[in-house]
DNA sequence: CGAGTACTTGAGACGCCTCAAAAAGGGTGG
DNA sequence: CCACCCTTTTTGAGGCGTCTCAAGTACTCG
């Protein structure tokens, strides 16, 4: 039951995170609600984040938002910017961020030279396009409900595996905003969408963390 | 403008493709509508299509199907099967098929041993992820009517880079139940959507065949 | 405490869905 | 080459989920 949300969890374990260690020239602290880079820039640096949120998007031209992945503590900014010397989304911060930069071109020759840690990467490349994968389903397939529901359980998990989740509550730096761009809805509907959750005692908000109060419920909510 | 639809093209190209070619174990034919690998299986062998139409596509257990790539005359069927031992998705084939099967664990085993092949195919990998990221944009911010005028250019542009087109027509061996499972609609609005493209002068049925009549403004109706 | 931001709630509209039945294709065997 | 059957597509009618617009309420932070 728990299992099918652990599944796809930790894209970047300690596998390649620590192969890749030596390779990093520090840390950086950023704000809250700062755009970190912008779609069509050159990719300058690599980074992965050691503590806070933030979210990875792309604007079409006309405004609409879609918010590809939202990044959580220990996690990569976008590992496949390895590969590619542009940037296909922006990226923005939630809370205030702690980044850990790399030597992107020491990285990349690296990978060229030493098949192993080129292997370990393009695995977790690989992890990220399955968890893509499935987010296509939830938008191609599933109700708003169900959405909501596998969001919540998502991050949670992701949460709870760097142990940053008390009882069953976690910090929840979301507005309603992103959540509707990253499910393909409106703030308004995701607004009513909590209503139901909240009134059907699945979850609660207490100040900006979200508390999950019926795990097994929630679950079935999440759908199939 | 016909830009847009290149970019992320090729995410196998002659690079990649040759750097692996003398892994290749030979061929295999297969029928049209045969499920060639079924979720949750162990994955035995990597394999790229040369000739002919599959998908690759995920079940839900109520019954619900996302397809999640079509996978054209060039392409490997699943670059990330290289990283993983358990299929998360299903494929069918959608025409006869002409399979290049290559020894999987000769390549992983070389992958670890050889950086620049590990760069290469996981570069390859990082394509895949930008295209999944591009699909998650339609399904979660476009109307039905720019879904399938994308899915319409989108193919087109595959096509013809491989020269499959003629003309401005090209072979189209999707139902219309296949369309609505890509892009998380019914087969009946499919049906809708295309009468009015067709009506609309932008594109026309021939056959098993697809013309695009007015390119321009089929652009437009894709959206921004 | 005030001002801005986020959230909630209501009412009405619209896009897409469901169900159903008819029409059009497309193979196949006689 | 036609007649039949099965699959696919089309069309219609009505309903539901989600959107839009708008106004009111509750936070949050200086």
């Amino acid at each position: 039951m728990r299992q099918s949300f652990m599944a796809l969890l930790d894209s970047f374990g300690g596998d390649a995170a620590s192969a890749i260690s030596k390779y990093s020239t520090g840390t950086r602290l950023t704000a809250a609600r700062r755009t970190l880079y912008r779609e069509g820039e050159p990719v300058t640096e690599f980074a992965q984040l050691l503590e806070g949120w933030a979210f990875r998007f792309k604007l079409l031209p006309d405004g609409r938002r879609q918010i590809l992945s939202i990044v959580l503590p220990g996690e990569p900014i976008a590992l496949h910017t390895l590969w590619t010397d542009d940037l296909s989304f922006s990226v923005q911060s939630l809370t205030g961020l702690e980044l850990r930069l790399f030597d992107r071109r020491a990285l990349i020759d690296q990978m060229r030279s030493d098949g192993s840690l080129a292997f370990r990467l393009g695995e977790a490349v690989a992890r990220e396009l399955m968890l893509s994968e499935s987010r296509l389903i939830s938008l191609g397939q599933r109700t708003a409900l169900e959405r909501v529901a596998r969001l919540i359980l998502y991050l949670h998990a992701r949460l709870k595996q760097r142990d940053l989740v008390e009882g069953e509550t976690f910090p929840f730096p979301l507005r309603q905003q992103h959540i509707a761009d990253a499910l393909g809805m409106t703030p308004v509907h995701v607004s009513r969408v909590f209503s139901e959750l909240r009134g059907a005692q699945l979850v609660d908000r207490v100040g900006a963390s979200l508390a999950i109060l019926d795990y097994a419920r929630l679950v079935e909510v999440a759908g199939p």
